[in-house]
DNA sequence: GTGCGCAATCGAAGCGGTTCGACTTGTGCG
DNA sequence: CGCACAAGTCGAACCGCTTCGATTGCGCAC
């Protein structure tokens, strides 16, 4: 592999010079920059980043963070992967993907050994044991899915509450009084998954205001448990005029699970969800429902997350910020 | 960040001294290393990535390189993720992910840099622009995916072919004569995808040696088109008594199309399938099938990867490896 | 003619490690 | 008693790049 040493010997100049016409950090005269672009084509020089990380202390790399729980529905994930990938590419940076379970250990060798410029975090629960490691590091960090404690840190996350309350509101003027909910799974509430309490709470408390009865149900994450939970659920509350679905894996089974009942939406019985709009495509679901934008949160979480590195005053005072839900009616309730 | 200086100002020893009791690389005496353990307990001292890469040409980093191609059915792709970042992990590595559009351009970017000791090609087309810049690459790398050409590369694949072989012989010692066979949807054959062609031809060329009939159609990658095409070809082949999918996307879409039609497995329709284990169990898939294993196809990619980094001559001559296919007989198929 | 400012370039130090050769001690052996 | 050798440690060079301060030569104003 060619070094600067060898462009800046080709082209008949010191090391200092090349790097300047690199980096146009000072001025170099037009004839000795083309001196040295033809040394660097001849030489096929390509800048070495072990090298210019030691020297800049930048990696121009990013840590993301997933962690992967063997019982769930994965599909999911991806949706935000891709576009922080994208992101981060379309500022410069590369990604460094780290799947441990172990996800504090991670957090500190990647930030520890200096092998990242900043840190993101996917799907962040509750009491996250990731955040103490996170604080603790020289790096800045962006969380996608809101902790308990936001102290400091820069969070972004979908508007679950309001989310609900929208679902809730659409369905109480429709006339609905009976409504049941489906939750996302109960190891995801055991986890510390907030955004399931944050939306099944924020529809009890509005449910409640209206003098409305909505009945909870956890989902289930795998085939074929989750059709067999969901007729269960349908089974016992026959009176219910309303589904609420906030669970990706269970409104995926949705539709089979009604044509088998031959329960027709919303004829029959009103359906409203809560999914991505990717998702929604994939599997073609009809529902009214809040359509989630993974990746523009992804994408904000990264940008948010370059500024403060590169400019850590400027980006001033750490933000939580929560994306306002968007309600698409698809004519699945009346 | 303590540097290495500071643990051997604190330790009372030269800065090599800390180096080789950290490495064992030479004999430390007992005292002098417990010294040196405690300076690295209290400064909180972590080796810099960087500077250790360019002092050992070693980054101790993988490049992993996916494309995703917008019209595709995504969930299939981290189950090859997951087991390469995990299997990296066990032997030492990170993973730098790369979901640039421009393959070639990443792939030069990060190998020219020295970002990385060696690359991991998911989704490997025929004709794969990216080989060439591997192949120009001084750090070794392994492909997920069966290229025209293999010369001089570690590749690693699913047998398709002896996967159709089995189902078509399955089927044909059932006593069908009549077979409907649903490939990858034509983007995929026209991008490169060799395992579409792989498969099918395959199947055709067994099926021309018993003499029965095997009429292939494209799937397709999104809904609703998917059950709308699966209806439109079972409507065009009445007669046909058995039907092969390769393809996750209508193989997913299949038990409720099927349920529309009023038509059940094995009963009026023998049906098998090619899918991998978690996608089968994720939406539940009752047919009898080969099951791929992505988690092992990744793993065995990257641990020849690695063996190749660290003792290039030791790995020997570049191997193609194909997975031997497996049946599992669930019983959709009499 | 002198002084000044600016454009263009160079040399050297520094980033934080690893590694090679050399040096000091202590030990066993002839 | 002298010597070879091993154990333990150190100093310096090096990995490839960036950046600061200094130097040179030039045109221009006074």
């Amino acid at each position: 592999m060619a070094t600067i040493s060898d462009v800046a010997r080709e082209a008949g100049v010191s090391r200092s010079t090349v790097s300047y016409a690199l980096s146009g950090k000072r001025t170099i005269s037009r004839e000795t920059r083309e001196r040295i672009e033809r040394a660097i084509a001849a030489l096929g020089f390509t800048v070495n980043a072990g090298a210019r990380a030691l020297a800049t202390s930048q990696t121009m790399v990013l840590g993301l963070l997933l962690q992967f729980h063997k019982d769930e529905f994965a599909p999911a994930m991806l949706q935000y992967v891709l576009p922080i990938s994208d992101t981060a590419r379309e500022l410069g940076y590369d990604i460094l993907m780290v799947t441990e379970t172990d996800g504090p250990a991670a957090l500190k060798r990647i930030t520890g050994s200096g092998m990242v410029d900043g840190v993101v975090l996917l799907d962040v629960t509750h009491r996250d044991p990731r955040l103490e490691a996170l604080r603790a590091a020289p790096q800045p960090g962006a969380l996608v899915g809101l902790p308990g404690d936001t102290e400091g840190l820069d969070v972004f996350d979908l508007d679950f509450g309001e989310a609900a309350r929208m679902l809730v509101d659409h369905l109480y003027g429709l006339g609905h009084r009976e409504i049941v909910l489906i939750s996302p799974p109960k190891h995801v509430f055991d986890r510390g998954g907030a955004y399931g309490w944050r939306f099944r709470d924020a529809a009890l408390e509005r449910a409640a205001r209206y003098g409305i009865q909505i009945f909870p149900y956890y989902g289930e994450s795998q085939q074929p448990a989750i059709s067999r939970s969901l007729h269960a659920i349908l089974d016992a509350r026959p009176d219910a005029s309303a589904l609420i679905v906030h669970n990706d894996a269970s409104i995926a089974a949705l539709p089979s699970v009604l044509t088998e009942r031959g329960v027709s939406a919303p004829d029959d019985l009103s359906v409203v969800s809560l999914y991505s709009k990717d998702f929604g495509r994939s599997f073609s679901l009809p529902y009214t429902a809040i359509e989630t934008s993974p990746d523009s949160l992804g994408r904000q979480a990264v940008q948010q997350l370059v500024r403060r590195i590169l400019n850590p005053e400027a980006a001033g005072a750490p933000v939580t910020r929560f994306i306002a839900p968007e309600l698409v009616n698809r004519g699945s309730t009346h």
